[in-house]
DNA sequence: AATGAATGAGTGTTCATTCAT
DNA sequence: AATGAATGAACACTCATTCAT
């Protein structure tokens, strides 16, 4: 082979997206997130098929760092409590770490752009450790799907870290808060 | 006879613009916006200067719409408790019943459209039923503002929102369990 | 109404399109049309759909000013060689006359480019003055359709022209050579 | 070893060629000409400098096809007429019996691509069979050029097959119809 | 005040050709 | 010699905005 596609290349192009995408919401132009990744404008579409496509990818391979750290680090032997502590931590830091690809998540879960492949593939990765079945077995949840635990563990995740970004030197103040009253909807 | 500006095209043009993005995105042409508020292209901008402004005040007239009813029916009189299930059933009902003008604020709230004015505008109309302070001065969020409350309520609401509408028939079972869930975070 | 979209800018459009068609085949750019047409790009677009529906209508337009003038000027009164005769003058008159319409006429009708409706039309702009019904129910022509007769009358008609084309000085020779060509096939 | 360019190479690509031309038009990308010939896009470079050229000698090479069968099979003692109707019957037999190849050379005959030396070379192609020259010595065409012939002789074929090709049950009668005309016009 | 024709910069995508491997 | 990744100039088409009517 004259040369094989680089998978560099490709990895690039899914990073310029997603800030691309950032900075500029899923109208950015093709042509800028080349820029960004340093390739010409015509090598994205040897990657990507369509810009669509790109997105996509990109979608599922920025979740897949998000959670990547998180996975890694699970101790299931300790107490459910503090491993629901460590995912919290673990989401939240990253999101606060990395606020371009959070935001680039938040930008493309809201368009039509996300296949439903896509976001089957999401709902899998979010990281199983034990925490959604007990929490959708106790007696808040039951009978609904464990994704709604997910979504609600997100949805109160994601309002804490918006007003920790407001006020960064309450960021700690935040999290506990938000852990706080994440717990107390179901653990207690 | 000089016409005066036609207060009802603006709404036309405001509800077009609603219907345009729930459907289309943020991207929805002025021309399609146009067409459903049933006047020519040019009109639109003798309404609004552009395009970013028209969206803009469309998100807060569409807010303004959705608290409407809840406000209206607000009975000071009742434990805070029933003002706290009432404020959550109108809001979970109207999203439910509106879903082109849910899907509408929940495109527009994720773009860089929305000024700051605007951001700020839309958190000044969350309904002051006395509900926050309570709920911020509870030991949970002690010393955060009452808009983190607020998201929180939102957060909590919208997530709920989404999986009933994937389980119609299960409606009443999500609503129960998302004010379960909400109240256990602050209110026993 | 604003202003009516302007006749004259489609002919112009339509002209611009066979000029481009006939100097740079249908790969022409339809900036290069706008611009022949003396028009801007985005302008094209609002008096033709797309590029296709744009060659297509210049198809038609420009077959009919082709026939325009053969149509007008005939007489049924005089006898059949005659009006073959004046048929046979005025294409090949036309088509020496206006190459570059011709050259058009010619590119577009080898690509896919034309729909049925555009071959369906243009065979039924063919000039019916009597004269190929009676070829086709000559002895040769014997059961084939009557557009077999127009085919064949094209066929010899395009080849006179193109070596009249080389000979310019020799245009009258070749003409009448073609005709008489013509003539033996059906009429003696 | 330095490995010698394939003759074969050449071969499958000026066909792959006609195929894509066929189907596509002149504007088929030559990325799809190296996938129908089996070789690298970089490949097609290397044996033919230019898009262009390749479509040049493609031309002349289906053109050789198509004669060559033709010429193999002439009989020179037969007289004039049964060479002429060998002639046109081998002509429409082969671009019946090769839609794809009839249709390449007539994509590239419209073309601006066609070099003058190609058209050249083609032109000498024309089988020679002692007909033409007798044909355009004829009352007729006297004083036209022999390739005045040829170019009528290809006119009423080319018309003929595509009549025949849209009754393909009534291939025969359109033959000798076409036949027929053609040698009325100048071998009674 | 209302219209909608006109504009041209901008968009996603293609493709002939080059060149490192 | 053969490969196919890389390129960037084109391309068809869109759209927010302007302005003549």
């Amino acid at each position: 082979m004259a040369r094989p596609k680089s998978e560099e290349k490709r990895l690039h192009l899914m990073l310029a997206a997603a800030e691309a995408v950032a900075e500029r919401g899923v109208g950015a132009p093709t042509a800028l997130i080349a820029k960004l990744a340093g390739v010409a404008e015509g090598t994205l579409f040897r990657y990507f098929p369509t810009k669509e496509a790109l997105l996509n990818e990109t979608y599922l391979y920025i979740c897949e760092l998000g959670w990547a750290s998180a996975n890694e680090s699970f101790d299931l032997s300790r107490p459910l409590i503090e491993r629901a502590r460590h995912l919290w931590d673990m989401h939240v830091d990253w999101c606060l770490a990395n606020p371009v690809w959070d935001r680039a998540l938040s930008q493309l879960a809201v368009t039509e752009i996300l296949t439903k492949e896509t976001r089957a593939a999401e709902a899998a990765m979010f990281p199983d450790v034990g925490l959604m079945e007990q929490v959708s077995a106790g007696e808040v949840l039951a009978g609904h799907p464990t994704e709604y635990a997910d979504a609600l563990f997100l949805a109160v995740a994601n309002a804490t870290i918006e007003f920790a970004r407001r006020e960064p030197e309450r960021v700690e103040a935040y999290k506990a808060s938000g852990f706080a009253a994440f717990r107390r909807m179901f653990l207690d």
